[in-house]
DNA sequence: AAGCCGACTGTAAACGATTACATAAAACCT
DNA sequence: AGGTTTTATGTAATCGTTTACAGTCGGCTT
């Protein structure tokens, strides 16, 4: 039915190893020969079975990225950081989309081991997600955005985002805010934590009081920050809030329902900072404050760490922090500058990568 | 190295023949025999070589899944739809992102044969992309959003964004605008020359006049209708804007900026009709008129399609066409009802599917 | 001229599953 | 009891490549 190596191989009156030589082009093959062959192959429309060859070579030109939420639009610039790395070296990506569920994390874990994928670039949904197989059977696992139990031998990127909680607390602080609020992902997530430490640090070294009624853990999208600013505004056991650090683009979107439905002002009534600078923030006027995580770039830094540990195995599990930014304060307060485009169209800005080794091999 | 089946046959004393037939449960085994070799192989950890298995089946459980952006949020919802299902039927996806480049596209239609995946599902950059090399295979194809070249034996899911467009411009007509003005995709791109169909087809049957200059085909980001909106804002020679449908909601980022910059207020000044009902169209105040797209569902019926035909291959082609809704009108002007959650947070809804068969295959 | 080397090419054994076919044992029927 | 089906299992070919190993052949060295 389908045309194979063998059929090629007739035509072009070879055997079947010269033409595979011929398109594996490992061994040398006389450039007449290999005219003759590709001339078959293209007269019969010969598609070499990637299955075939996978199996033969013990493991597929496939990585398997497995995210929380293909949805998020985070992590979805993250996937596009990684695809244009793989599809330039030749890889494919295997989408496995986990809803943040562990047992669908499991599902697709043991489907990148059947698949025989060559790399796994994974968001876990818990520290412990179970990796330990992958790596046993030498797969290289890259864990983005969030990190895996530290006596793994994985490479990890993340985001700075404790510190730029910090910072933006710090901000509200200056500004002379008070009762400031946190509104932050499900306890079981890295990134909601860390966001929450930030915000504690910020209102410990200012040497403000911590009101746990302030911080709120919710779902990570538009229905959990709406639940938690209503929450938030009704509950008044701590004063009315006069201020949100809001952990991510989504959650921020419930939020600023709320406040529009409660007629509440954003940034004049109750000040908003939020993580990811989505291109709709640029929008609201006055503008609010948006941390910028390197999404791209993100993707970016886990493709190329996966590249370099499939060429080189073996060596120890690396690090690389990326920073997360909180732009310059606006002084101009009612009217941003009409400066033609905003910034946020300069959508992919090139990394500074600087791998660092931190943590020895298990 | 690796556990094989056949390191499994050994330890529970079976052949490899049963050791398959155990995983595959096609045909009968003794329950005490299934018992042995399912304790031998979690004894073992053996996990099966999907590759061998898809080799010797002539096909992977595996779906390729081409889309122009993977960053677009309509696309997003898409691919959300259509892991939901494939992940429930045991299949895969392999992730191509074309970026609307029809080299990308050809290399990953190529890439999609020699995985020999099941299926494919694609949202093609043009009507004559190359998928004929897949169909003389008897790969199932089917296009979303766009069509295929009414030749091809393809299943199409649509959306009606024609007539959507149609209806938004109606109602703006009825409101008494004039000058209307319609920023729409790259001309290569359907969808976008089918909102302006919709367009034209309005101020036709109203009897109005139609200015060339006041439809502006821009790329299908937020960049694109921030040129677009400036031009159209600038180049007066039909007078002033009182109006604009914007075709998708990335754009309409663009659009909002624009007028912002110019002091010019939405839906006062400047009234907006958008597609796409993205989470943060319901920020604006007063809100701006959306075109809700079936994206998910849309996702969900071209999964659906392509499970039907490999269940039972050789039925003619099939096309189905979702309806983009445009919401009732808001009688309340200024303060949309605080009523709770708005409506954006029903993602998910049941689709309405009926199939109906409209072409005969080629 | 014999020996050696390098460049090409062919033969055939993997890779790890599935499955057509064969066979043995058990169950059923009359 | 003898024949016939049914059930459970084994044998071995097969899927389409890659690749270790073994030639073959001409040119070069000594």
């Amino acid at each position: 039915m389908t045309i194979t190596i063998r059929d090629v191989a007739r035509l072009a009156e070879v055997s079947t190893a010269t033409v595979s030589r011929v398109f594996a082009s490992d061994t040398a093959v006389r450039p007449e020969t290999a005219r003759r062959v590709r001339e078959a192959a293209r007269q019969l429309g010969y598609v070499p079975n990637t299955l075939a060859r996978s199996l033969r070579q013990q493991s597929s030109a496939t990585w398997a990225l497995i995210i929380a939420d293909i949805e998020n639009p985070f992590l979805t610039q993250v996937t596009r950081g990684i695809e244009d790395i793989a599809q330039s070296e030749g890889y494919s990506l295997l989408l496995c989309n986990t809803d943040e569920r562990p047992d669908k994390e499991a599902s697709y874990l043991s489907i990148a081991e059947q698949f025989r994928v060559s790399g796994v670039l994974i968001t876990p949904t818990s520290p412990t997600s179970p990796v330990d197989r992958l790596l046993a059977r030498g797969l290289p696992v890259i864990t983005m955005d969030r990190p895996l139990r530290q006596d793994l031998a994985v490479d990890t990127v993340l985001i700075d985002s404790r510190r730029a909680a910090r910072a933006a607390v710090d901000r509200l602080i200056t500004r002379g805010h008070r009762r400031i609020a946190c509104i932050t992902g499900p306890r079981r997530v890295f990134t909601a934590g860390e966001r929450v430490l930030g915000y504690r640090e910020a209102l410990h070294e200012a040497g403000l009081p911590l009101h746990e009624s302030l911080i709120r853990y919710a779902d990570f999208n538009e229905q959990g920050g709406h639940l938690a600013a209503v929450e938030l505004l009704d509950g008044t056991d701590a004063g009315p809030v006069e201020a949100i650090l809001v952990a991510n683009s989504m959650m921020a979107v419930g939020v600023l329902q709320v406040l529009r439905d409660r007629q509440l002002r954003p940034s004049i009534d109750v000040e908003i900072v939020v993580f990811d600078d989505a291109p709709w923030t640029s929008l609201l006027t006055p503008a609010i404050s948006v941390i910028h995580q390197p999404a791209y770039e993100l993707g970016q830094v886990a493709g190329k760490l996966l590249l370099e540990r499939l060429q080189t195995p073996g060596q120890p599990a690396r690090t690389v922090m990326l920073n997360a930014t909180l732009p310059a304060e606006n002084t101009d307060e009612d009217h941003p500058p009409a400066d033609g485009l905003a910034s946020s169209h300069l959508r992919h800005p090139k990394p500074d990568f600087q791998p660092r080794r931190s943590r020895a091999r298990s």
